[in-house]
Formats: C-alpha cells, sequence, structure tokens
DNA sequence: GTCTTAATTAGTAAAAATTATCATTTAAAA
DNA sequence: TTTTAAATGATAATTTTTACTAATTAAGAC
C-alpha cells in the first residue's frame, strides 16, 4: 500500500494546481480516501469525517469526490446493485476480489494484464484507455462459516 | 454470436421450468435481450417493448430482468455512472470492449482469462464465483472524428 | 371449451442514490 | 485587512430502481 502521507500531499497538491481551496472539509476527505480503509463507500466516508465535523454536508461528500475523480486522485468501484466504492490510495485501474458475503475487498497481484490490454487493442481496435477488473467470490473467512 | 432463437428458448424452457407464466410481455423482453444488440439499458429495451406493447410499464421491464438474471439468463453490465445495460445472448461473465464516446460494446476474445482466475484463487484463497472485465476506450469509428 | 386460481400486469407511489440550487461562509491572494 | 471567487450546508430536484395494489390473464383441471 502506498504510503497514505504522502498520498495526502499528492492530492493536495493536484488540488491546488487545479485552483482549489483546501478548506478543513475537503482535507478531511483527502485524508480518509488516501487511506481508503476498505474501499469506502460515501456514506462511510460521510460518517467518518462527521466525527471531526458534525455538520458536514452530504453534498460535500460528493462534491469532493467527484472533483478527485476529475483529476484521476480516486479510484471509482461501481457495483451494479449497492453504491459505488473508492480508492484513494491506488488510484489507477487495478484489479480487485470481492466478497460477496462480507464486502471486503482484496487487490491481487496480476502482471499479466497488460499484456492482455495490448491483445484487445490489437484485437478490437480501440484506443483502449481504462479497464475494470474484479472477481466476486467468497473470502476465506466467510468460506469458514458456511 | 449465439442463435437468438435459441436463447429464446432456452430462455422460456428456464422459465417455465421455474413455474413462471408465458406472458406476451416477457416473450417480447425475451426476445429483445435475447438478441441483446448493442447490450441495451432498461430504457432501450422499453421503448422497444413498447412499440409493440404500448401499454407496457416500465415496472415490468425491471421485473423480468430481475427475474432472468436471477435465472442466470441475463448478464448485467454495470457503469458507475449511467445506468445498467444488459446482454441475454451471452448470459455468462465475459469480458466488454466499451466505447467511451459512442457507447458501442465490442466483445473481444480472450482465452487467458481462466488462467487468471485460478491464479487469484490461488492468491488471495476466495472461492471465485464470477468476474467481470471490461476495458474502456474509443473505437475506430470516434477516433476517425477527433 | 369453460372454470378456477395464482401469477402477472399497469399504474403509481415510495425509496435510494446522486446532482442541482442558493444563500451564507471562508480560503487565499492583493 | 480587504476583496473575491470558490466552497459549504441545507434542501429541493432528479434519476434509477423497487414496492404496492387492484385488475387482468396464462395455464392447468375439469
Amino acid at each position: 500500500m502506498a504510503d497514505p502521507e504522502k498520498r495526502v500531499k499528492a492530492i493536495i497538491r493536484k488540488l491546488r494546481d487545479h485552483g482549489h481551496k483546501i478548506t478543513p472539509q475537503r482535507l478531511a476527505i483527502a485524508k480518509i480516501v488516501a487511506v481508503s480503509n476498505g474501499h469506502p463507500s460515501v456514506e462511510a466516508i460521510y460518517e467518518q469525517v462527521r466525527k471531526d465535523f458534525p455538520t458536514m454536508s452530504l453534498a460535500t461528500v460528493y462534491r469532493n469526490i467527484f472533483i478527485l475523480k476529475s483529476l484521476g486522485e480516486i479510484l471509482e468501484l461501481g457495483f451494479p446493485d449497492g453504491g459505488n466504492r473508492y480508492d484513494g490510495n491506488r488510484p489507477f485501474p487495478h484489479p480487485h476480489v470481492i466478497c460477496v458475503k462480507c464486502g471486503k475487498v482484496v487487490d491481487p497481484v496480476l502482471d499479466s494484464l497488460d499484456e492482455m490490454k495490448k491483445e484487445v487493442a490489437e484485437e478490437t481496435e480501440f484506443a483502449i484507455l481504462t479497464h475494470r477488473l474484479d472477481f466476486f467470490g467468497i473470502c476465506r473467512h466467510c468460506q469458514s462459516l458456511e
């Protein structure tokens, strides 16, 4: 995992470079997504920030997530049913392994993906910009409960 | 692409086997998703069915998609922003290449995926149930327009 | 073919997730 | 300090999906 402190600094620099103000609320959100423990949802981020900012508005969370997405500093993991979740620690596309029982998300190492991307580009004549690779299954812990 | 007529028959058989009635509306929806031209959204399916069933309710489309999903006869492609789209012609997980300009969806051939799945299962100790692999890029036609 | 019944439908209300609006506040540069 | 454009909080509006209910209908029994 990338050093969360470095990630916070990188995010702040990017925000400044694009003329965004560094408000306390924004900073708090940046700190949470820089760690991205458990790949939090908007609601989870909201709850966590509210501990320090009880008056925080949900709209502010959405607003900042939108900006961080636009700047490429946060990765959105879309779930067909259920809300999106976010990773600001590794904001580049990477594979996920998701437990359908408890929702845990693990990041596996998969080197062969780049090769695959090239193959697809050649075969389809698309200019590939990004990708999404998620495996859904049952984690070791949830398997033991069955 | 699998023969759409065979797909319709397979879907109907599955529906019957599970005690579902074959209504004209349901049949019309099955026919559309069996072809899945362009990987239609709920709205697209709704519009298309309404040509033959002007009184068709949107709820009916959602209800039948839900049933077909449960029976494994339709695959849901989730898009983080924007609605879901569906493939009832190839209802098993398979890679997609999606044009971010025009929304076109292409199904590339990628054999190496099974091997990847095994690797991930070993590395993470998850029991992998399914997966999702989508590439996003710009198709040949949209590239030529730039 | 007719009858019976449980499933399905249409229409609409409700819920959930996200985005827009706007008056007020505030970060940051002069 | 002062100024100003951007950000916030609160809430309304929008979008997507699900829930509800009375009326309709497919499919099996007779």
